[in-house]
DNA sequence: TACATTAATCGCATATTTGGGATAAACGAA
DNA sequence: TTCGTTTATCCCAAATATGCGATTAATGTA
């Protein structure tokens, strides 16, 4: 889309954390990831099983954690096993711990004294 | 859209955190909160200023922001002042902390030997 | 080779997001 | 009252996201 002439300039973290965020923006992405972070170890399409929809629907959203970085695979055929992938999950911890931890957290605002909406 | 008959059961902590994270899904966003958040204290439409963006997408953004409940803002007319809001901020913070740190962590994982895609 | 299993991809419909120009709303100031 | 300032809304266009059925691809097995 992006009409604009001078396009908004982005860091690369502003970028990293937007992507990372993206892919968490819809709660069966949030429901696979964590599914995939608790059992013992990798999982397979048995998510189709624990997760009630289509099996390409859950492939597709596969497909978004995977281009996301935050899960990787391992072709086994006709299986195939998915997994956390750590690095890129312990750098988006690291970016949205920083994110949200502000030093000046602590200076009160008066704004919201009259909530907005 | 949702066109299955059994929906999907998703738990509050997972659709608050998937609502937070689509609020930080977009990388404009997530530098108006940063502007926010590091700023002295609040911030007003300055930032049509500092971001080069329609006023009417900058306002688009600040109202996804509010009502994703992660901003508060106070009318001062003919001006508004948007500042953080600090206790879905911590709150937002506290999720994805937990939604991070899982425990089974440092399972190994023979997942990605073979790379996928 | 023919078949079964598993998962990705395609095609389609619908919904949502994104961006911006134009306009409206709210208010203080002249 | 009429203007000017600031911001939200409305409207439109284009891009993405979402969901699913059908198909394809890849491979082991009978």
């Amino acid at each position: 889309m992006q009409r604009t002439l001078s396009a908004v300039e982005y860091s690369g973290d502003e970028e990293q954390l937007a992507v990372f965020a993206k892919a968490l923006s819809h709660p069966v992405r949030i429901k696979i990831l964590l599914l995939l972070a608790t059992q013992q170890c990798c999982f397979t399409g048995e998510l189709t099983e624990l997760i009630p929809m289509a099996q390409s629907t859950i492939s597709q959203h596969l497909k978004a954690l995977l281009e996301a970085g935050l899960i990787q695979g391992e072709i086994n055929p006709p299986k195939v096993r998915y997994c956390i992938n750590r690095e890129n999950w312990v750098l988006a911890y690291t970016l949205f711990e920083h994110f949200f931890y502000t030093p000046e957290a602590e200076n009160s605002c008066t704004c919201g004294d009259r909530e907005l909406q």
